[in-house]
Formats: structure tokens, sequence, C-alpha cells
DNA sequence: GTTTATACATACATATACGAATGTAAACAC
DNA sequence: GTGTTTACATTCGTATATGTATGTATAAAC
């Protein structure tokens, strides 16, 4: 066949990327194979090694597109001294991160993809550690937050800022996973916004 | 090769159960083939084929020695109504799932698999399923012991039952999924304790 | 306008996995 | 003690996946 432009080309690799996702969240990742992809994408295998050197590659490929946006938004919203109710900003980027959820069907496709049906094994380990570090990061800026709430008289005397942390990001945590498993909305989907909200009434005063 | 009597034959069952949990483990299940775990376990494939119909069958058998002790544990911790503090009570479910976690390697080893080596896809999308009503359940035991709280006037007033029920189970979730993931212990694991008694003190009063 | 590198498709070699079929020796039922 | 069933091991056919090597037409570089 002919070759393409350098634009066609780049298409073909957002493409795979695009098919990669489709795939992997009905097969798993494991399952899929580079012909599943390729197919998907409408090209050959051929095609597909030209890009990427390997499943794991694509798979990280796809993976930033998630993640990359994700430390920027909790830069923006909880970093940035707005002069805020710093509460309510670690309440907006918790309802933020579930609207993009809502919204965007890529990342709730990719979530999903990560958190059920993904194993991390051999190459895949290395994505473990950086999950860790992202929530090391979470931590540390969640905490940020609540000491700025802390110096305003927003907490409770005795809530120290640094176990708040914890206590939400592990709260976040846990329904970011029951959100994804949640696929028919009736336990976790429709509620989070409420339970964001509940979690926050807990800390205030 | 010679027949076995019924409970030498029941004997490989169990080694084939074990082989593959820590076959599972390093290789995940999706990349674990029958003859990885014949050879852990020290037979051929005919005698894992003839124990169990396939690789989910094995699973699933590994996954109930688990899952049935946790029902019972928290049925025994948390309905039975031993006229002890209900915070307690709750905090002592919680405490025990880690201590547990802390000194079965076996625990230890299936939840990471079920947690992080394992895709839910296709078969094992029953076993999502089945997840869900287990956490549906300990939701519901969890507000039971909350009511009791309320009734015993421990909870601040403005706090519900039901909302801290969730509130607990998410936080627990999290804890879970970040304990497993810290496999060095540093982040999570060493405070695992220290942080259910943190999570505890925020709801008392 | 020729050359070269690109963007793939096609073909090939190798490896691996599965499930079933078959074989077999000993345990158990009688 | 003979027949039958059990608890496996062995063998076989088939399918599927991977990575690479090779082919090829065209875009881009000059």
């Amino acid at each position: 066949m002919a070759r393409k432009t350098k634009e066609d080309a780049e298409l073909t690799r957002k493409s795979i990327i695009i098919a990669a996702r489709e795939v992997f969240l009905i097969r798993g990742v494991s399952r899929t194979t580079m012909e599943h992809i390729a197919t998907q994408a409408g090209v050959t295998r051929g095609a597909v090694y030209w890009h990427f050197k390997n499943k794991t590659e694509i798979f990280q490929a796809m993976r930033e597109q998630v993640f990359l946006p994700l430390i920027d938004r909790m830069d923006d919203t909880l970093l940035v001294d707005n002069s805020q109710n710093p509460l309510v900003q670690i309440e907006n980027f918790l309802c933020g991160t579930i609207q993009l959820l809502n919204n965007s069907l890529e990342t709730r496709q990719i979530y999903e993809i990560m958190m059920i049906k993904c194993e991390y094994v051999t190459e895949f380990s290395v994505v473990l550690q950086e999950i860790l570090l992202t929530c090391s990061g979470i931590e540390e800026k969640l905490r940020f937050t609540y000491e700025k709430a802390k110096e305003q008289g927003l907490l409770h005397p005795s809530h120290e800022p640094a176990q708040l942390a914890i206590d939400t990001q592990l709260f976040f945590i846990g329904l970011l996973h029951m959100w994804v498993k949640d696929s028919d909305g009736s336990h976790f989907r429709n509620r989070a916004i409420k339970l964001i909200k509940a979690h926050m009434s807990l800390i205030i005063r």
C-alpha cells in the first residue's frame, strides 16, 4: 500500500491508541493481541508494530492521556492560591474528577481499564510505582490545602491536616474504585457527588 | 502412574490451589497457563484438568478460601450484640482485617491477586458482581452498627449512620487497595492501624 | 528528477496454549 | 480375586500469538 503523509501517519497512531482502549475494555489488557488492536483500528499488525514496540508501549501512551491532565487539574484546583475556602477547593477537586468521569467516555474507559482490566505484573509493575507516586502527590497537595483550612480556623481543633489528607485520599480512592465497578450506576455512580459532600461535611467545623 | 487414595487426591487438589496462588501472584491470572500451575504443583496438566474444568474454576476455589471467612468474621464482629461500644466494634473489625492480612500470607496473596493481578472480563465479570454484593453487605452491617452507636448517643447529632457507613466503607476500600499496592510498606502497611484509629476518631462525639 | 526514508502490508519462523483423547496402574467395591 | 472406577500421565491435533524479515508504493528531501 501507499505511503501516507506525516499527518495521516499521526492519525493512524492515534486510531491505534483508540482501538487499543476499546479492545482492552472488552477483552482485558493481557488477552488482547496486537492483531485485535490492529483489526479494530482497521490496519494490520505491521502498522501497529511500526508505531509501537509492543503492547506495553500502547498501554503507556493511552495512560498518559489521562494522567497528565489529572496532575494539571489537581495543581490548578488545589495549589493555586485563589483566596477561596480551602475546603471548597478540595470538594471542587473531588467533584471535578467525578464530573470528568461522567463527561468523558475516554477518561472513564481508561480508568476502568487501569483498575479492573489490567494485571500489574512484570512490565506493568512500573505503572504501579507511578500510581503510588501520583497518590503521594495527591496526599501532599491535600495536606497543603487542609493546612490552609486549619490556619483559617475552618477545622475542628483536634483534627490534624495530615490525618484528614489521608482520610480524604483513601475515601476518594475507594470511591473511584467503586464508581468504576458499579457499572449499572445504582450504588455509587449516581450518588458520588452526594457522597463527596457528605464526606466533606464530616470534616467542617 | 499409580492411583492415589482419596486422601492423597484431596492433597493434590489443595496443592494445585496453592500452586495456582503462587503463580497467579507472579505472572498474573491471565498469563498463567495450566502448565505453569501444574509444574508449580509438581504434577502434570492431566492432574489439573482432572480436578478442575479450567483456570476460572481454580480461581474461584482459591477465592472462596478468603471470602467465606471474611463474611463470617464480619458477622461475628459487627452483628453479634455483645453490648460493647459499637464504634469499638467497627474499629475492631477494620483492624482485625488488617491483622489478618499481616498474619496470613495466604490471605495477603489472594487479596493482591484479586486486586491487581486479575482482569475482570468475560468469565471473571461474575466475580465483580459478587464483590459488589459483598460490599453492599458490608455497608449494611456498618450502618446497622452505626445506628446502634447513634441510639447510644455516641455520634455527633448531625451525623447520619447511613452516611458514616458509606464513608467508612469507602475509606476502608481505599485503604485495602493502597495496603496491597504498597508492597514496601512504608506508605500504608505500617500505618494502617493508625489510619483506622484516626478515621474512627473523626467520627466519635 | 532521482534518491532515500517512511509508512505501512505481507509472509514466515517459532513458540506456546488448550482441550480432548488415550493410556495405565493402583485403589476400591463386591 | 475379579471388575470397575479413580487419579492421574502422556500424547495429539489444532489454534493462536509473537517478533522479525521482507516487500512496496509513495511522500519527502535534495
